[in-house]
DNA sequence: AATGAATGAGGATTCATTCAT
DNA sequence: CATGAATGAATCCTCATTCAT
């Protein structure tokens, strides 16, 4: 296993460690799940091979995990909560208002923050992007998180630097969708599409943060 | 099959016809498949329950298509080439500079005609992006395509309004990947995230391209 | 195709057109049959190969052969028929005492003669050897012909021998089955465990016949 | 099962053990693939057939043996060791000498061995028989110890007792041909062409081996 | 807690054979 | 006569899951 894949696994270890202590061989399974998965899929991803690489016994996967679903969702799940983490902790607004006084900090924080956790956990979020349309648990889960809480924080966000006449009066949703639009796109063209390019980010994101801040700026 | 479905399959076949005649149950397993498929997933759909939705025995889908992924790539391999069809026109760059004097133009006429595409073409689009990072034949077939012929078209169209002072002077590289990423952004929450919204897509267009305008326009 | 087998398909042929004319079609149906046959075994050929082989659609061979094993048995029946053709010709004592005042010249003839035979028809005797103890058909019609006729014809041939002092006093079926062992352990070796060995046929075939003679000469 | 296949599976099970303890489960799988493929033949036997004779499920077989044709192998391989073993032994030379000082010893030694040997092993000899042409690794191992090992043993054995003038002094390779052509001429009418009669098998090995000291003792 | 042998349903694919053209 | 599309049973093999040890 590379030494990135070492660094995603342990970041997700301490996701999972939260919940629950797990023994020498459960992580094992995880990581042996999580490299295959991200590698072939779930659906093409056998219990057998994640067991082999796992250097478990083929038993040992069911003992954990009631089903092979069962292993899919305790891997990601807990990884959407933690996606999402920033966005729901308790005082964000409070926090939001003070420390950052303009849009571009905000999105500054944001995108530098998350794609530091991106970086982590790329095989985790591959996994979910692609099951995300097939498991109707996860999409609960997604809808119920991301769709309501993420979305209607970012509106606020939005509606609030409206309010104070940094943003242009569009429809806040306009406003939250091309933002985010650009950031993720920059992240996926960052660690999917081009991940071998040798990208200088913190000038891509200046770039993609002073696009965002010109499109939305109010019209004189 | 709802109604959505048969126009997708109708557009497809006309795609497919170019290529060859097909056979009465050829189609109707082309139709079964990508029904199939898109809803499950290449993986976890099953040539037996493809040949059933087919209405045909399971051994016919084997003499039309040698295996289950020939059968997929049948599907996929047009489709990529038709999504990104009139980027590789041959006259192109004639076209586009008599016909789009702006930038905005040429926005407004991209993103609705590939609109009109995408709509008619959802779930083999659907399979595709699926499909993409684990079938290699696909992969190839993309980035010998997408990456280096339309984003290099992209490119130059971009210096082209560039050098006549509608856009500023960033990396072109820049310019298309913020443009390209608002446009797709705005397609899949349209399409995937949260297609059952009532969209007022002219409106949301002009949203975005005005955004894009004011993020690339030319700094005071 | 060999020439070699170009060779043994047209003796082959001339064994079938004794039974009735075949269209060009049937010909090269055959061709193909006993080269697939004999290279990879009965049942492990299939009939779609064999067409393909042949040139000739799959349904083409089955309007002229109603299964697969009739057309094993139309080419390995008339085979065995041919296999042992000298043994049953009608005057076969009368030419055989005339012909050949010796045992051993009555070997050398033997020897000769169904060699010759046999490299002009090894795949189709090889796949006679394969398929015997598995097609009761064929078993039936070798125990019949070979076991009885032949057998005994042998038998008659070495009393014959026997009550003019020329061959030990030993029961008739011992010395023919060592007169037989001997001659068909060269053929085997010849033909089918060391072909590509470069040998002195003649040299060989007198010392076999040397062996036999000496082995069955009466003791002083 | 009739007590002679009983008795076979019993000499092959202790070939096996040898090599590896098997579980209940595996004996049984052994013991129905041998049947099945001693009297279909290997490409004619159904793995699925295999498993109900055996009171297994089909999956089971796969548990220990990879393939189809790995079970094949597992239960031919070991058999061609076997079958020549006593010519492989380390003093073999040594032995030899000492034990039989005359070829007719020798003969009638190994005769007796190996068609004690080869009636307990019957049906696994016979499979052997049948798939040597088809499959290339028993075709390697064959040409490995048969061709290689045993033919040169033979033809010392020939040669030492052509030095001391028991054998006429032809090439030695037609001297061992003739008398293993005579001895498996012996053992194939006995064990596979009738094996319905009711032979005297000392008395045809002793007429055998006359056969053959006179037919290879030197000339006056 | 861990094992790994055992399961049998289901996987993709091939088969011999039929029949409308 | 010849075709080749169509069949569906049968092929070998893999799968997730169970359970006695």
């Amino acid at each position: 296993m590379s030494e990135e894949m070492e660094q995603w696994v342990a970041e997700m270890l301490r996701i999972n460690d939260l919940d629950a202590k797990m023994t020498d061989k459960q992580i094992k399974i995880i990581k042996a799940a999580v490299e295959t998965f991200s590698e072939k899929g779930y659906a093409a991803s056998s219990t057998s091979e994640i067991a082999q690489k796992a250097g478990v016994a083929e038993g040992t996967i069911f003992r954990h995990y009631k089903t092979k679903k069962d292993l899919l969702l305790s891997i990601v799940a807990p990884m959407m909560t933690k996606l999402i983490a920033p966005f729901v902790l308790k005082d964000f607004n409070k926090v939001l208002h003070s420390a950052y006084p303009k849009y571009e900090d905000f999105l500054r924080a944001v995108i530098k923050n998350r794609m530091e956790f991106a970086r982590n956990n790329l095989p985790i979020i591959k996994i979910m992007l692609h099951e995300l349309p097939f498991q109707s648990e996860l999409q609960a889960q997604f809808k119920e998180h991301i769709a309501k809480k993420v979305f209607n924080r970012l509106q606020e966000v939005v509606e609030h630097f409206q309010s104070d006449g940094q943003i242009i009066a569009i429809p806040s949703h306009v406003a939250v969708r091309v933002s985010v639009s650009v950031l993720i796109g920059f992240c996926f063209a960052r660690f999917f599409l081009l991940p071998e390019l040798d990208w200088d980010e913190e000038q891509e994101i200046e770039y993609s943060i002073d696009f965002i801040m010109h499109g939305l700026a109010p019209r004189e």
